[in-house]
DNA sequence: GTCTATAATTTGATAGAC
DNA sequence: GTCTATCAAATTATAGAC
């Protein structure tokens, strides 16, 4: 599940296969197929654990630090591309999810909805949900252009203006 | 090159074949080649023509309306996702850009880095760079959401705060 | 839980005729 | 510019032995 997540974030829903899996670990795909039937299924399962991983670690850090709920996701997805320059599990499957299988789609509507709902209760105040939304798609689109460019400076510009006291937008 | 740009936008670089092309078309595969040799080159060609078609819609509208260039941008991004439902191309491309052809990630760059620009110099003020990554970001972010959720008022919530005049994101 | 073996399909790409 | 024909490889998935 590790090697498939890595993949996933790599080169999304297409880019990770069995085959590939088991020869990286040293088994046959046969024997992958045993623990997971289905790709999707697998895909599934993976999104599943990245989802419940990942609030496993924010929840914590907003208890102990009373740090401002944006500036822990912020730092939270920027350790993720920091570690291994790879995007957001979500994000790459979320820019998918015309084509993909509903049991995968429905895992990454689940990880948005949570993140929505955990960043709007947190924040407050007017427009909560409204300034949720685009907390998150400045972090995921954030991991887009640190991928383009090959520099994760570019997600720091880009979300800069989230954990600032003057998040300001136009001139 | 239509039918590529649109299997691209809705599954990514290696959503895409030349088969399922030339079926769609009603040639065959072979004759796509001969104009195409190889995938990298016509998905570089692909959004290399996505790119220059981007900004002759959009520099006009700027120069004609005198509106916000944020606002053209955010309008432009949301014709996109209206019409079909897919992601931008180089959206897309982007959060794969870690396994791509290097052909492909060299007009992935081209493109953000030109948007970046034209964002930049028309906005003026101060940070303009880090404000254009910000939109740039929100931009795509916003697409995938719609995406993630099949809904177009992701879209909608996650850049209202871009073109208005109070774009705080904090409370 | 792993293996061999295999089926059925798809993929990127090429050679050469018309 | 299109075709037929083909290749070598990769894909998801299954059956059945150990």
């Amino acid at each position: 599940m590790d090697l498939a997540e890595a993949r996933i974030r790599e080169a999304g829903y297409r880019g990770f296969s069995f085959r590939d899996l088991a020869a990286e670990i040293g088994i046959k795909s046969a024997s992958v197929h045993h623990h997971f039937p289905t790709k999707a299924g697998m895909a599934a399962a993976v999104a599943r654990r990245y989802r419940e991983r990942f609030f496993k670690i924010v929840a914590p850090r907003y208890d102990e630090s009373g740090d401002d709920v944006v500036a822990i996701y912020r730092s939270t997805f920027r350790s993720a591309i920091e570690r291994d320059g790879r995007m957001c599990l979500n994000g790459m499957l979320g820019a998918e999810a015309g084509g993909l299988p509903p049991e995968v789609v429905e895992e990454i509507k689940a990880f948005f909805r949570r993140c929505v709902g955990d960043l709007s209760s947190r924040m407050g105040g007017t427009d909560a949900v409204a300034r949720a939304f685009h907390v998150m798609a400045a972090l995921e689109g954030g991991l887009i252009l640190a991928r383009a460019f090959g520099d994760i400076t570019a997600f720091d510009h880009a979300t800069a203006s989230l954990s600032t006291s003057s998040p300001s937008v136009a001139s």
